[in-house]
DNA sequence: CGGCATCATTTACGCGTGTAAACATAATTG
DNA sequence: CAATTATGTTTACACGCGTAAATGATGCCG
């Protein structure tokens, strides 16, 4: 089954550093989130059921280690938003904001440097 | 309130042709979602709620027709992805692909032409 | 050892979603 | 006009999510 968002904001903790207790979690997440501790401790066994982190123990507590890797998390996001709305495909989403124009000169001059990239590794 | 992805269904059905009644969106996606007549309402009557589709009656029907258009659904849903993953940013989700090797010849084609186009638009 | 503190696990609850059955209403036809 | 048909509207229900309170277990301190 597929991570929820506030699922995904427990996970982007752990993916800056693991492995972390619950209350670490919390301290990092809990200010911006404005999170309870039985929240974040809600997230983390669902993610344990999704066994998209690991749990060990440590004293009294447990110690969460990601077991989906960011990778692969924003792999699958990704391609469910382009298969839904691009055909499966990039560059139709690149045209998108294209035509909106949304694309920074940043985006651009980066877009510029990959395909040079792609070029050059012949 | 943001709309779901069997709402999306429908729209879609009417992004392509509209107006169209109830019978005729079912005709369109029932074979591929396997969905019941019922199921096509309920999603009209939510599209309805969330202001997204308009009904005109038509004799005994309702022709619906979208209000939020695909290119508003569109940038919603793609910003919220990179917002979410990338920073906000289009760069970052080419390179994320491209390191993945999830990039085709034709993307990296099309994304050439359009980078070719931004500059002739001087 | 027994009570407090510290964690974790379970249960809860309102809300949106996917899916559809039940019900209402209005037109059609015998 | 009454029964049937065609639509739309309301209600339902299980499930995941966001959020957290209640409960349970475990180790520490006096």
């Amino acid at each position: 089954m597929a991570i929820s968002e506030a699922e995904a904001v427990v996970m982007d903790v752990l993916w800056r550093e693991a492995p972390l207790s619950a209350e670490e979690i919390l301290a990092e997440v809990g200010p911006a989130q404005n999170w309870q501790e039985g929240t974040v401790k809600s997230l983390l066994n669902r993610l344990l059921r999704k066994t998209a982190v690991h749990a060990e123990r440590d004293g009294r507590r447990y110690l969460y280690t990601p077991l989906l890797t960011r990778e692969n998390y924003v792999q699958q996001e990704s391609k469910g938003l382009l298969d839904r709305l691009f055909g499966g495909r990039v560059a139709p989403l690149v045209a998108h904001f294209s035509e909106q124009r949304k694309l920074s000169k940043k985006d651009i001059a980066e877009l510029r440097k990959l395909l040079q990239e792609l070029d050059d590794e012949h």
